[in-house]
DNA sequence: AAGGTACCCAACCGCCCATTG
DNA sequence: CCAATGGGCGGTTGGGTACCT
């Protein structure tokens, strides 16, 4: 019933590749993995967990390629596997999957990932599904180790409109603006959504947000959709795919509307407001130490010339 | 060089929903 | 209708590693 004949050769090499590669510097590692391999055999009523073993990948994704994918649990019965099915999804989904893509985010995935998070929330399979070759999994570890820290940082809750409102009026502009210039000095790109008809508007000069934190008598709280112009369709975002979201107009509104019911200290945390003029404000309220920790996150915030940006 | 800390990410966990018998 | 099972999803954890002091 459960044959392994006709191995799908390609299928096979991809992962025994990877892992010969990922391990030949790593002798401490293939140790390691030859040790996790010889476990199962002392005890066979016992299921294996923790890392993955080259055999087992090798098992399971041999099996796949003859019998294609579901039936978890059946499927890692008769692979040979000492693993739950639901390991075994897993690690074919999040692993082993011949379309993973691996390597860091591009700009433009960093992009539609906070795009779509500010749309969608924690959906990550949902996120995910519009960014080929990545799974949730790693979608949500982008977010709670990069974003998330950004959001420490600041403090600010990440799922806040005032981290959204950051994110849209400082990051994205930011991103795109990296994407553009990616695009620009390659003629291919990889990115599954049109970039053509981006545009990214001067980042507005804005005086240091403490300034405006006084304001108390502003009233209204731009909302996501107001200030996104994201509709309910499960498209890509509009302004990915046709015109500009960050029309002036928007830009300044999400700026300015920042919840103006924050005061004193709150608002302090909130330095995002200050980011976009952070090098050409003197006197900023924002510390050298603070800044510096922002604008590392990643190689995004490569745009230190900010006041060019806004020229 | 050594110890401590922060970060990253693969893997697991628990819950939920859909399907099946 | 109900229980069992499979599969999907978001949240969490722990080990490895890079970085810092």
């Amino acid at each position: 019933m459960c044959t392994n004949s006709n191995p799908g050769v390609c299928f096979l090499l991809v992962p025994t590749l990877f892992y010969t590669l990922s391990n030949l510097n790593n002798p401490k590692e293939t140790e390691k993995s030859m040790r996790a391999a010889m476990a199962p055999m002392e005890d066979d009523s016992e299921l294996r967990r923790g890392p993955w073993t080259l055999e087992e990948d090798t098992l399971l994704t041999h099996y796949i390629a003859s019998h294609g994918e579901g039936r978890w649990n059946m499927l890692a019965k008769c692979a040979g596997l000492k693993r739950t099915g639901k390991s075994c999804r897993l690690r074919w989904l999040n692993y082993l999957k011949p379309d993973i893509k691996r390597g860091n985010l591009t700009p433009q995935e960093q992009l539609l990932i906070l795009e779509l998070h500010s749309k969608w929330g924690n959906r990550w399979s949902k996120i995910a599904q519009h960014l080929p070759g990545r799974t949730d999994n790693e979608i949500k570890n982008y977010w709670r180790t990069r974003v998330q820290k950004q959001a420490r940082l600041l403090n600010i809750e990440s799922n806040s409109n005032r981290f959204l409102d950051a994110a849209r009026c400082f990051w994205m502009p930011r991103l795109l603006q990296k994407v553009e210039q990616t695009s620009s000095s390659s003629t291919q790109t990889s990115v599954p959504w049109q970039l053509s008809d981006c545009t990214v508007p001067p980042l507005p000069t804005i005086p240091p947000f403490a300034n405006k934190a006084t304001d108390t008598t502003s009233s209204s709280v731009i909302t996501t959709q107001q200030s996104m112009n994201i509709s309910d369709q499960t498209e890509l975002p509009q302004h990915l795919t046709s015109t500009n979201v960050y029309s002036n107009q928007t830009l300044e509104q999400s700026y300015y509307n920042i919840d103006s019911s924050n005061t004193g200290n709150e608002m302090e945390g909130f330095s995002f407001a200050s980011m976009s003029a952070v090098d050409s404000i003197e006197g900023s309220w924002m510390s050298n130490e603070m800044t510096e920790n922002l604008w590392n996150m990643d190689d995004i915030w490569q745009f230190r010339e900010l006041g060019d940006m806004g020229n």
